[in-house]
DNA sequence: GCTGTTTTTAAACGAACGTTTAATTTTTCT
DNA sequence: AGAAAAATTAAACGTTCGTTTAAAAACAGC
């Protein structure tokens, strides 16, 4: 990929992330990547197709690493820690991906509605037969990847959304780094519950 | 409220909600909400202050759910039941000022910051008081609103957010009212884990 | 029924938008 | 070095944007 190119990709996602897709202009993001406005259309056809890029770039990332974590072993358990312990860097490290995302799930923009659902159909699939699956059989309640999907991303992702708002707030107490055990407390809270805390030793021993 | 100012603003919320603030055009609201033009500008000021609106109503509705359950009585886990309770049908029936609110979170508009961190601030405090240190002197662990905040929202909320992609891939399994149980789900997941599930009976009788 | 206020209207404003074009520069390969 | 391909540029395209204005209509209280 050309320099340029990835420029405008760099600029393009910290500046939707920043303002919002549709607040973003090429001209303001051309010039703060430092190439000429044609160039957004030259790299990647439209605005639009810039985006579809971004959406997809996160999207197949965050299913191969569902898709490498929950498939291997078989105690759900084990594979919803290795999942949590993968993904809450994954989104670290592509945040700005992350919030672009999730800003425009719920926008229905038809060339862009297919992207978000080929991906997502894939890993509910996924959750459906690693996790809902094996778990209904051990408790016998049935839970469907329509609730504990979005409750699983939820519970991870929501933090990168606010965070933002928290910095403005609370600025000194988030500067030393907030996510060194993150995915673990994320990881038993899901696992075990708020409650579950009381019990985490014997539950880490057994 | 004026009829048309109702209109516009009911209007405005489900327009923003599905094509995203910055898409979203002030005469294709007004043709929708059968007003003149003009009017957006009359009533509201301008097109960010009807965001504003939509911003504080949602905020505002959430603070003051959260002030209601949380502060009243001790047990933290009924403050959290009674909260997830009243919070969950809360957001269904304000979905679309929901999306709008929790897709514009990360945007940085100057404007609309102070609205957002304001009331966030508020909400931090109450779970600080009201959920964090009861838990922490229960349990010994320490866990902050910045982590747990963001997680129980994130539960709940991001189900809201694909909703509109689960039913491009799924249309069938979710006309059934899903809600049904939703929150009591949600409620158990967050306080005793995906494996309490396993131990729910002895809990709930404990 | 007149008066003052609120609401509604049509029209226009300049600015910014995404996109396209055609020419030019730079790079790549033989 | 020369030809072909890729990258970059400046300029302009038509459209849509949010906002403002000034006049008209609808409504209010007395």
């Amino acid at each position: 990929m050309t320099e340029s190119k990835q420029r405008i990709l760099e600029t393009g996602v910290a500046m939707f992330a920043r303002k919002g897709y549709g607040n973003a202009g090429l001209r303001e993001l051309a010039d703060q990547a430092g190439v000429n406005l044609a160039m957004v259309n030259y790299f990647f056809g439209s605005k639009k197709g810039l985006l579809k890029v971004i959406l997809e770039t996160f999207l197949s990332g965050y299913h191969e690493i569902a898709r490498q974590e929950l498939t291997a072993g078989a105690d759900v358990e084990d594979k919803v820690k290795r999942f949590l312990a993968r993904i809450i860097p994954y989104i670290r490290e592509h945040r700005d991906y992350f919030i672009v995302t999730l800003t425009e799930l719920p926008h229905d923009d038809p060339d862009i509605i297919e992207y978000k659902a080929s991906w997502i159909s894939k890993v509910v699939d996924l959750v459906q037969e690693e996790i809902c699956t094996p778990l209904s059989a051990g408790t016998g309640k049935e839970i469907t990847p329509y609730v504990i999907g979005p409750v699983m991303i939820g519970m991870i992702a929501m933090r990168f959304l606010v965070e933002p708002i928290f910095q403005t707030i609370k600025p000194a107490e988030l500067d030393v780094d907030p996510y060194e055990d993150y995915a673990d407390q994320i990881a038993h809270i899901f696992l075990n519950g708020i409650f579950g805390l009381r019990e985490q030793h014997s539950k880490e021993t057994r």
